[in-house]
DNA sequence: GTTTTTACCGAAAACGTTTTCGATTTGTTT
DNA sequence: AAACAAATCGAAAACGTTTTCGGTAAAAAC
């Protein structure tokens, strides 16, 4: 089955290309009795302009391009759902790539994306990304770049993040408030920021109520922030700190969830003993006995956004009119459940 | 800043553009040293080859579609991240839509990759699609198509999915082994196929074991199978039939999870008072108290194999070798934890 | 010294569109 | 009837590649 072009149709009807295309699109030089012979003949063969051609002609793809560090992530599967949601509503389509982390495959992946001849990119950083080349590349190409999520605030191009330091601010505040006193945290890897962010956080907090900063009670979760981090942390700070301590704030819920797991293997019991607080509002998190106090990053809405100000970029950039980068930070929400 | 095409390379060294063409392809009919010449030039202007030429001369996108009906969701992140893999290892890219489980949007996406040219379409169908004519068109204009998991046996295509109805079957009968006599099943609407298939092995297991099969300790979670399907039909079991159920299978792990909630919060004793299994393996399943039993479908693996099918065939298609059509049941497994 | 082979190169067509610009026809005005 | 305006069309260039095919020059063979 072959597909149906413009000279088809040309020749069916015994007319120029021109005509033929002109006709489809609506040129206003074009008799209305030929502009309906060839609607009419186009629509029966069910024509469908050559998107190839069309890119090479008009310079662009209609596509966008979204590199993420891992597709299995429940912040992330929201995130693009947000981006495509986005993308429908504007007539583009979305290449997806998952770095996995790497900062290799990141930066050739862009390469990829830029010689596909996307006409914006999506990004949000690897945890190994330093150095930022290859993005800085992306804007001295003109294409559009919005990071999200990951950023880097060094590159001059849209970004579109949450506040870290106030959300866990906010969060340990509200443990303050709760009459908590020996506050823990497990914090994340030194990068990405969010990370050091969230710390920060945690610490303002504290000394902004006249809680000394001590700091035996933050636990570093190395192990990529996993549930194992949690559990296996959660045995250390009982034997560090036996009883003492009365609440814990997380980077992320599932290092709440491993926590919670070794708390109901030996009989601790949440919140009584010890309330937790997490962050991201994984899923899971409302669904579990007891439900999980957690801050929501209202990932969908980041990727709508980001993708929001990328289309806005784009078509700015086809109108020549000047475009001015924006920074959009997405208000955190706080949910408290049984857990604190 | 512009990018670099074989006419400029060409005029710089004055030689004609078919030369650089040939020179960067590795023809045989081009000296050593103009070849050399021209690579040089070529890495040092970062010369890339504009893709939408490429394409429309060699009729070729290098890309696949890929329709799934959510991407939050934890088995379909995985199958993507398999079909990502398998892309990357194929210099290949994926555009990635959603169908939000409407047929009439899945629908419409075919139309738009179809359009897009892509050498090849990957979909897992939406729960409302009943009629075939998309997918058949996809078939009769000659791409490569496979369907996995959400597959119609009627479209002659590659398929990849699981054996329901076994994986189901061999779960109660692990039940009844364990010395359960009275088990409930708390199944799915009544479309995609899966669900009717895990109902059907459900109640084969029953007839095996000469269990007789009682209609009233089937409840349908017709909610979308979520949580809350879980947890009401619970609610119902426990009014129903008191505390004569000793066990319940689960179309989905979510559901059971419902049900925990409910137990939880009713005083009933997971596996002591009654057993449960689930369905999927969601991530969460593995990480709360009690661990939830289930069948491991290796999403992952699916979307691996039908990328790997679906790249076997567009190769076919270009080498003009004829394709036979694969059906490829991919094997599942049982895990077991507290919860049975 | 002539023919044949080999090595190297480029013109041109093709992929399917979009758009500019000039040409032709028709209708309108004096 | 001449002059002009409006309506309608098509030739051609352009987007950047790939590939066929023929041509020229140098090297090899006779």
């Amino acid at each position: 089955m072959k597909t149906v072009t413009l000279k088809q149709i040309a020749e069916k009807l015994n007319i120029s290309v021109t005509t033929v295309s002109k006709a489809l699109k609506d040129y206003p030089d074009v008799s209305k009795t030929t502009r309906q012979r060839v609607l009419d003949l186009a629509q029966s063969l069910d024509y469908t302009p050559n998107s190839f051609a069309v890119s090479l002609r008009m310079q662009q793809s209609k596509t966008i391009g979204v590199i993420i560090p891992d597709t299995v992530h429940h912040f992330f599967s929201n995130v693009i759902k947000g981006i495509l949601k986005e993308a429908e509503k504007n007539d583009y389509m979305v290449i997806l790539m998952q770095s996995n982390e790497s900062f290799e495959l990141e930066k050739k992946q862009i390469d990829l994306l830029l010689s596909k001849g996307v006409d914006g990119i999506l990004v949000s950083l690897s945890n190994n990304t330093k150095k930022f080349d290859h993005l800085q590349k992306v804007i001295n190409y003109g294409v559009p770049l919005v990071l999200f999520d990951k950023i880097s605030k060094t590159l001059k191009c849209s970004k579109v993040f949450i506040d870290d330091r106030k959300a866990a601010y906010d969060a340990v505040t509200y443990l303050i408030n709760k009459g908590h006193k020996r506050i823990a945290h497990f914090r994340g890897d030194l990068n990405p920021q969010n990370s050091i962010d969230r710390f920060l956080g945690y610490k303002q907090a504290l000394l902004d109520n006249n809680i000394s900063f001590d700091p035996t009670l933050v636990y570093m979760c190395n192990n990529n922030a996993d549930f194992d981090d949690g559990y296996k942390n959660a045995e250390k700070l009982l034997k560090d700190h036996g009883n003492t301590v009365d609440a814990i704030f997380t980077i992320t819920d599932l290092i709440a969830i491993g926590i919670m797991k070794y708390f109901d293997d030996h009989g601790i019991r949440v919140p009584e003993d010890i309330a937790l607080f997490g962050f991201s509002n994984w899923f899971m998190s409302s669904v579990i006995s007891p439900g999980l106090s957690t801050v929501e990053q209202h990932a969908f809405q980041i990727g709508e956004e980001s993708a929001h100000i990328l289309f806005y970029e784009i078509k700015s950039k086809m109108n020549d009119t000047p475009i001015e980068h924006q920074t959009v930070v997405i208000p955190t929400e706080m949910i408290f459940r049984e857990s604190s």
